[in-house]
DNA sequence: GCACTACCGCCCAGTCACCA
DNA sequence: TGGTGACTGGGCGGTAGTGC
């Protein structure tokens, strides 16, 4: 898909990424070096274009997906998914509250394939390490809470790029949050139905004061299925998106099965 | 060649929405 | 509830197209 954008390059927008798309400047390898553009570009301006899109050429040759990170809006970096999805994990946390002197309590890392849980106290040192090997990191409000609560909570940086579906599907109409919008997807969350943050610190809270593994138990389920379910999330967002282009033929997303919850829920525990 | 218009991207400030 | 990134709208500047 990454060859398909133009999105990326300066003085291209929405309107005239679709200009050359319409004009049949589908992928880089149509821009004409010479010859006139279907788009208002003075010289200096074609002269700067195409010399990201040269760099493009290099950075996509190269798997650099933070070059193409850095270069779109957070509402078009959707379109990382398709070449980097092999290199990208899903991620959630939950933390102890908002305030300054709350902790990460919970962390779920998922890549596809496996899911790994890391809790407060316990393993979160490994986080550390394992989340560097993942080019790309797709969460939901990432972007705004869980990675500049992680780099300050644990001391770490996250240099990695980031799908935040929040305002991928914000533009695509879906907004009043994430279990919000799960639902108006068709995305069940069987018994976690009802369970929100606020829950999670709580389940925390009295895991802390009872030692009961019952509350660790049962936040952990809550945030194996907040993760795994942004696999779902990013295919249904991309496809969407994918039919606003002239591609939706070339790309198909099978939806991903979701694996079983490993944590039990003890509905006794909820609130 | 000039003036005008339409279009587009960029920038900024204010507001909104969302996370636990 | 606090913090912060996204969104929105208006102003500005640059460009192409058109008509004279």
């Amino acid at each position: 898909m990454l060859t398909h954008t133009f999105r990326h390059l300066p003085f291209i927008g929405p309107a005239n990424e679709g200009r050359l798309w319409r004009h049949g400047i589908l992928s880089w390898a149509d821009w004409p070096l010479t010859g006139r553009l279907p788009i208002a570009l003075s010289g200096a301006h074609r002269l700067l274009t195409e010399e990201v899109l040269c760099r493009s050429r290099e950075a996509l040759a190269a798997a650099d997906v933070r070059f193409f990170a850095a270069l779109l809006k957070p509402s078009d970096c959707w379109r990382l998914f398709f070449d980097f999805r092999g290199q990208a994990a899903y991620l959630d946390i939950e933390t102890s509250g908002l305030d300054e002197s709350a902790e990460v309590t919970v962390i779920t890392l998922y890549d596809g394939l496996a899911a790994r849980r890391y809790v407060g106290g316990d393993n979160l040192d490994a986080f550390a390490s394992d989340i560097m090997r993942y080019a790309l990191l797709i969460s939901y409000g990432g972007r705004r809470f869980d990675i500049p609560f992680l780099e300050r909570a644990l001391g770490l940086r996250l240099p990695q790029a980031q799908i935040d579906l929040c305002p991928v599907l914000h533009s695509l109409g879906y907004r009043g949050g994430l279990k919000k919008t799960e639902r108006a997807l068709g995305i069940d969350r069987g018994p976690l139905r009802g369970v929100d943050g606020l829950t999670a610190v709580y389940l925390w809270r009295r895991y802390q004061e009872s030692g009961d593994r019952r509350f660790l138990e049962t936040l952990s389920a809550y945030n194996f299925a907040d993760t795994v379910n942004l696999e779902q999330l990013a295919c249904i967002a991309c496809e969407m998106k994918l039919t606003a282009t002239p591609f939706a033929e070339e790309f198909i997303l099978p939806l991903p099965s979701t694996p079983a919850n490993p944590y039990q829920v003890y509905r006794q525990c909820l609130p």
